[in-house]
DNA sequence: ATCCAGGGGTCAC
DNA sequence: GTGACCCATGGA
């Protein structure tokens, strides 16, 4: 019997209730459940679909292994994919002393403190969930991933509940267009969706081929190289799956609004402002942005 | 009804 | 390279 439970050791500066709020916030998303103290989720590894819980104990993040495989091998997949998802090994303090010199976001380092930009490590998943995300607001986004995860993606059932894992490449690239539209998917962002499961499958996109790139710069070119990746899309998945720091997702919405709110811009094209906010931010351009999203969403009170 | 939402493509200049 | 315009579809 292999062992079912993994420690992993809390970096400082980290803060796993606010982790765990922003992976829920007042949205359904298919691919996790968060209850209060911990969150679920089922992923496919190299060694079989796994389902897994973390919560806290003390110092430690804990991984319990519910269902699948929990030879030593996955478990090190496991330790790697947690610290990934939630960041664990980035010290975050440098950017706190940004934060604190910036009297109009200082408040985030204490409102803030501890929490990780929440990544996802397929890179296929973030892309569709780019693409899924464009232009249309995040509730109705989820609703159409969690049709489209239902319909394509494998699963975990476990205590009477079901446990979604994202669609592989090759049954995506096999959808069908009218299948896409009846889970309300426009006619360009099944083409979108599709393409980029085909680019997968044929080998000219996938994250070998972005990592083999030298810099930020051509891995962004050969994202947006392809139909329905443009700058905030290829920006998006170089921030959650890449963790580039550079991956600002310009033109973002929600990104502009809360620059205009706190001040930093006065209108939407002030473009030069925004270069020269990012400056200050170099090195951390993605954590202020994953920042200036939180302070979007209000916390109820609890 | 109207404006908006974690954009992208196309096409003129 | 830049800007205007169109597209698409539900939320509030």
């Amino acid at each position: 019997m292999h062992q079912q439970t993994i420690l992993i050791a809390v970096p400082p500066l980290f803060n796993f209730q606010e982790c765990l709020w922003f992976l829920n916030r007042n949205y359904d998303d298919c691919l996790h459940l968060v209850t209060e103290t911990a969150v679920f989720k089922a992923i496919a590894t190299p060694y079989g679909d796994v389902l897994f819980q973390v919560s806290e104990q003390g110092n430690f993040l804990k991984i319990e292994i519910l269902e699948g495989v929990a030879n030593p091998e996955c478990r090190d997949f496991l330790t790697a994919y947690v610290s990934d998802w939630f960041d664990l090994d980035r010290d975050l303090l440098p950017f706190y002393m940004q934060l604190k010199r910036d009297s109009r976001l200082a408040y985030m380092a204490e409102n803030f403190s501890g929490l990780r930009l929440m990544g996802i490590s397929d890179m296929f998943e973030a892309l569709c969930w780019s693409i899924i995300g464009q232009q249309i607001n995040l509730t109705f986004a989820y609703k159409m991933k969690r049709r489209m995860v239902e319909r394509y993606g494998r699963h975990i059932e476990w205590d009477n509940q079901v446990f979604h894992i994202f669609p592989e490449p090759a049954v995506l690239a096999n959808a069908e267009i009218d299948v896409l539209r009846g889970m309300q998917f426009s006619q360009k962002k099944a083409e979108y969706v599709i393409g980029a499961a085909r680019a997968f499958v044929e080998g000219t996109l996938s994250r070998s081929l972005i990592d083999a790139l030298p810099d930020f710069e051509s891995r962004q070119k050969a994202l947006v190289g392809h139909k329905g990746i443009g700058i905030w899309t290829a920006n998006y998945v170089l921030m959650k799956s890449f963790r580039a720091p550079e991956g600002i997702p310009h033109g973002d919405v929600g990104l502009l609004n809360a620059l205009t709110g706190h001040g930093i811009i006065a209108e939407r094209t002030e473009k030069d402002k925004i270069e020269a906010f990012f400056r200050d931010y170099a090195g951390w351009e993605t954590y202020v942005t994953f920042y200036l999203w939180r302070s979007l969403a209000v916390k109820p009170l609890t």
